[in-house]
DNA sequence: TTTATGTTTTAGGTATATCTAAAATTAAAA
DNA sequence: TTTTAATTTTAGATATACCTAAAACATAAA
């Protein structure tokens, strides 16, 4: 029951994202890499999350997020994502600027707060990326979904999602006019490099390399 | 140019306040009890803040803000007072229930989410409390205003703001019927001890302690 | 003017969160 | 199976922000 430090938050939200939800174990190298701190300062810290029995911390073989973990990222990663919500629906922040803001806010401490958020905000069930928001008790309404280059040609379907949220990315798909709900078609598949065509909304042609494409999530 | 830690924001915020914006020197153990440290960990952090140049700091004679530190600290309360206007007017937060979780936002550091969220707020120059809220210039709108106990008997006024802010008052007020913006008027004084009853609204008669009334602030 | 009192600072210590450099361990290659 | 390479941990520093106990200082009282 000991809360954590706003490190400690960061450092077990990675560990989330990391594990795929707590599915695979993760590496100190990993962590290290998305952190952005050297792999010595992930050995404390996960000395320290060990001791806090979010994880469960074996020496050299990389570590496994236990179900109280999972349970706080999962508060985290709401508070994140609700904030997300706020700045673009209410603030006019744009998808792509939201992200570092939402990092600070995330961490604010307060049960009344989130849960008035949350229903200022009528309860969204998705961040402007796509991803689902925990409920309050930490359960994820997750929809089917997948990468756009795996649609075979002529198929259809929904954008639901992106997988890289960085801004440069969302930038990009803002450019060309893709969004989140857009209804889209492909129409044209290059065999050499997976490159494909979709139709948007039955109006506009957008052509996109299959690595873009694997970014972009959907639902048929 | 240097940016100060979240301790020094709130170090910085106490000596504004307790200098009366600037115009007093502070000692040691004022700022030791407003921020409920200790006179020697005080100590410590005027010494920073004085590298920081953003107070004046002579060993042994207590401190004095300087132009810069009063930007900065005015740059906090700025973002201090439009929180609590979001909490209480979107959020639904009561007035009393609000100074803690506004305490945690008035950190977050983003110019851009500050200036979007006045403009949300319609760009309010008073926060819950009465207080008024710095433009992103620092430049502050006063209003002349004098504790309800310095009316004399008939007089009229409206109520403006409130000294003191603890949730105690703050609930005690709510119980009574005042209010800011409430229109008053003086109806009995008692020599003895100070005491008043007044007409709030034309409506309730409230009967206080000279201590609730100098609490009050009041423009006539 | 010396003494006593209260205030303030310094010295040294703790906890968090990082770092570098060196040592330990695992896993892969010869 | 031994060596090598990569990963991971430990040891020892640094910076922040606090603490206690002791020393230094300013001021008011004798």
């Amino acid at each position: 029951m000991s809360t954590l430090t706003y490190a400690e938050e960061n450092y077990l939200k990675a560990i989330y994202h990391l594990s795929d939800g707590g599915k695979k174990g993760v590496s100190t190298n990993d962590i290290s890499g998305e952190m952005k701190t050297k792999p010595a300062s992930v050995s404390d810290m996960l000395r320290k999350l060990g001791d806090k029995a979010v994880i469960e911390y074996r020496k050299y073989y990389g570590v496994h997020i236990t179900e109280e973990g999972k349970k706080l990222a999962l508060q985290t990663i709401r508070k994140h994502r609700l904030w997300e919500v706020f700045l673009v629906e209410k603030l006019k922040f744009s998808w792509d600027e939201v992200h570092e803001v939402a990092d600070e806010l995330e961490h604010i401490k307060s049960r009344i707060l989130i849960q008035r958020l949350d229903e200022y905000l009528g309860f969204p069930k998705f961040d402007p990326h796509g991803d689902p928001i925990p409920d309050e008790y930490g359960d994820v309404r997750t929809r089917p979904r997948l990468p756009l280059n795996e649609l075979d040609l002529h198929a259809t379907g929904q954008i639901v999602a992106v997988k890289d949220s960085s801004a440069a990315f969302l930038r990009y798909l803002d450019k060309v006019g893709a969004y989140i709900g857009a209804r889209i078609k492909v129409t044209d598949m290059v065999e050499f490099d997976g490159s494909i065509e979709i139709l948007v909304d039955n109006k506009k042609s957008i052509f996109m390399s299959k690595d873009v494409a694997g970014n972009i999530l959907v639902m048929q």
